[in-house]
DNA sequence: TACGTAGATTGAAGTACCAG
DNA sequence: CTGGTACTTCAATCTACGTA
């Protein structure tokens, strides 16, 4: 488990950061059911620093996320002076720790039909456990921010900006995952789905597609079943039906004139598909919300 | 009146398998 | 990894009729 995935919103939330020198032969806490998740970012020198099985060398320019829920304890003592950031965060959503995964593909069989269009799409930030941080200078900048920041946390405006440069310093985090290169297969899926994301509103044929990417048909079919669990006109219709339910709870259009401004050319076998994906038809999906 | 459903038909898309 | 073929499955259309 390289990564910890946080289901969003709500956000990750930070509680407070600070800056420390740990001398030699002095080191770092060990602690068990912190509460919290402790960020540690080493400016100079090394922490050495074990959480459950796993051994860690916090280096310079490295951040290590030690979970609220495991016990983390020191292996050796500092060899050399060790400056580091601490910052201790939360959650109130879910949490994991996962493998590192594909960022840039959605979930394997993502379903557009039942992302609900009320609420929030939900989605997940995925932060390294242990990662050099590709920007060291501006991860600095951030913890400087949030040490200044301290003193005045009894302002409300501050404490908004807290979170504020927080979300900046998970970004930095989120930026430094180690992503693995993607399979040529990989590529043909997302294009495609790129492609008919574009173009669901027209009546999209496999052979243009085919001809749009320059692969066969029967290729770009079998890359994205084996990458998104949908055949190109499975992810069409469920597109097309996402698209279609945003516009019956935002619009007063008929059926017929959704049905076409979402790339059917038939409202009745628009409804068929609708109801397959969604469970009830147009109509009675758009009166469960008035 | 607008919309939903069902059945028949046809052509396009998907799948399995093989080859380069 | 990619393309091609043969076969199967299903999307799309049309139409008629029922329903809110």
């Amino acid at each position: 488990m390289n990564n910890i995935q946080f289901t969003a919103p709500p956000l990750p939330h930070y509680i407070i950061s600070g800056r420390d020198l740990i001398i030699p032969g002095h080191e770092h806490p060990s602690r068990r059911n912190l509460g919290v998740f402790d960020l540690l970012y080493v400016l100079e020198g090394t922490l050495y620093i074990a959480e459950e099985q796993r051994q860690y060398e916090v280096r310079q320019g490295q951040a290590l996320i030690l979970s609220p829920n495991l016990a983390h304890v020191t292996t050796k003592p500092c060899e050399v002076p060790t400056h580091y950031f601490w910052l201790h965060f939360q959650t109130t959503g879910a949490w994991q720790h996962v493998e590192q995964h594909d960022y840039r593909l959605p979930p394997a069989n993502i379903d557009y039909a039942h992302i609900s269009t009320m609420d929030m799409n939900p989605f997940t930030i995925e932060l390294p456990i242990y990662a050099t941080i590709k920007h060291p200078s501006h991860m600095f900048e951030a913890m400087e921010e949030l040490s200044r920041l301290r003193a005045l946390m009894h302002q409300q405006s501050t404490r908004w900006q807290q979170q504020l440069v927080f979300q900046e310093i998970v970004q930095q985090l989120a930026n430094s995952v180690e992503r693995e290169p993607r399979s040529q297969a990989a590529e043909c899926a997302e294009l495609a789905a790129d492609y008919l994301r574009q173009h669901y509103q027209d009546n999209v044929t496999a052979k243009e597609l085919g001809e749009y990417l320059n692969f066969h048909p029967v290729y770009i079919a079998r890359c994205m079943k084996k990458h998104f669990g949908s055949s190109p006109m499975e992810y069409l219709h469920r597109y097309r039906v996402h698209q279609a339910k945003l516009l019956l709870l935002h619009t007063n259009h008929s059926i017929a004139r959704i049905a076409e401004e979402v790339g059917f050319s038939q409202a009745a076998y628009f409804s068929t598909i609708f109801t397959k994906y969604e469970g009830l038809p147009p109509r009675a999906f758009r009166q469960s919300y008035r």
